[in-house]
DNA sequence: GTAGCTTTGTGACCGCTTTCACAAGCGTCC
DNA sequence: GGACGCTTGTGAAAGCGGTCACAAAGCTAC
């Protein structure tokens, strides 16, 4: 198979929530320009994307919405049940274990891991709160998924425990950069850099601005 | 000034955060090579990203941990503090209070509006939660950025009142695209969709994994 | 069956980001 | 002060993702 574009399976999962919203209420078909208008993207786009894992739609009259749906679930592997472990239970670990859209969606969090004495033994929901030292145990016992929770200052040694024990996919909520070695995939969510951005763009569109006032 | 590369802001906010650490331990210089090892990238990627905004270094003796940073800052305007207001009160909300960094980096939380009569009125930290009908007021008196931590069917409309009341850099949580006119900042965090890329990574990977082992 | 309208799938093109490669500049050592 | 080593800044080349445009294909009407 060809190399896929990373944006391109960010946008397909845009897709696949597009379409189980229409599945409701909407019609049982939409052309690639409508999905496109929804997605904020173009026509030529969402062909695009869909082309490279195969044929999805009939000419002149569009997609279904039943089966392109059920087609991304399978291109994005989410006919299965994920198995998830949340290491570092602060803030941010207390809203992931609570949003339980997660579990809705096939993402199913087992475990929560801190190295804060206080906190181990907590009760977190239906889950027990573990100390790390447990950590390699749990997660050789079939976790495909750890979600990275704690301090930056932490969170490198942290992944390089998870990785050691055979997980291949790590969620990072840690304001750093992870290294991992090949065939590990890694996905930041990092909100400093989110603001930062923002700002810049403040500061840059104020002058943008300002200098179209001026002309 | 020239278009800059959406992914080179992201990565100068990385390099500040990176020269920050180093600012208090390490040594008080360092080349392209090593920030690039550090931040995950090449040298070439971190020198052609700072020559967008002029000349930093030294030839021969790389940059000052302590200058560089500060130009950073400038760049990405965090010399100011921003005024940040949190829309949608639920798990992610509190998370965000909570996280004591983001004052630290100059974005102040100084509003909290939900639409659940059951939470207008709580204290949070030390702000009280409001009611979304005081949305616009509160935005007018100089709030420019505003996070969108709302269920994704209320997304859209919390988004057009904030830009309409004049705020033009929203930081999104809910887990949809949002539609914004021309000159109005938008990023997204989306857990969903980075946690489907994982899954589509797993699948991937095991599937070039196995052929590999095939060949 | 065929004319006409619609919409897909895709190769070619385009523009932007990254990588490459090297001249220019700075400090050091003798 | 000149030679040497190191590192920057940057034009040029390469690579990649996005857009365009159109032939192919399906559906409807008569």
């Amino acid at each position: 198979m060809k190399k896929i574009p990373e944006s391109t399976v960010g946008r397909l999962s845009l897709y696949l929530r597009l379409l189980d919203e229409l599945a409701v209420d909407g019609p049982p078909t939409l052309s690639s320009e409508e999905l496109a208008g929804r997605a904020g993207t173009t026509a030529a786009q969402v062909r695009k994307d869909l082309s490279f894992f195969g044929t999805f739609g009939k000419r002149g009259l569009g997609y279904s919405v039943a089966q392109l749906a059920s087609a991304l679930r399978t291109i994005l592997g989410l006919e299965r049940r994920w198995r998830v472990a949340l290491v570092g239970a602060g803030q941010i670990g207390k809203a992931l274990i609570g949003y339980r859209d997660f579990e809705r969606q096939g993402f199913g969090i087992e475990a929560v891991f801190d190295s804060d004495p206080a906190k181990i033994g907590q009760r977190w929901q239906d889950l027990e709160v573990r100390g790390a030292c447990e950590l390699e145990a749990v997660l050789r016992d079939g976790i495909d998924i750890v979600i990275v929770a704690v301090p930056a200052e932490a969170a490198q040694g942290v992944v390089d425990r998870v990785v050691a024990s055979g997980v291949r996919a790590v969620l990072n909520f840690a304001p750093t950069k992870l290294r991992v070695p090949e065939g590990v995939a890694v996905k930041s969510v990092n909100m400093a850099v989110e603001l930062e951005s923002l700002s810049y763009a403040l500061v840059h569109d104020a002058a943008a601005q300002r200098s179209r006032r001026l002309s």
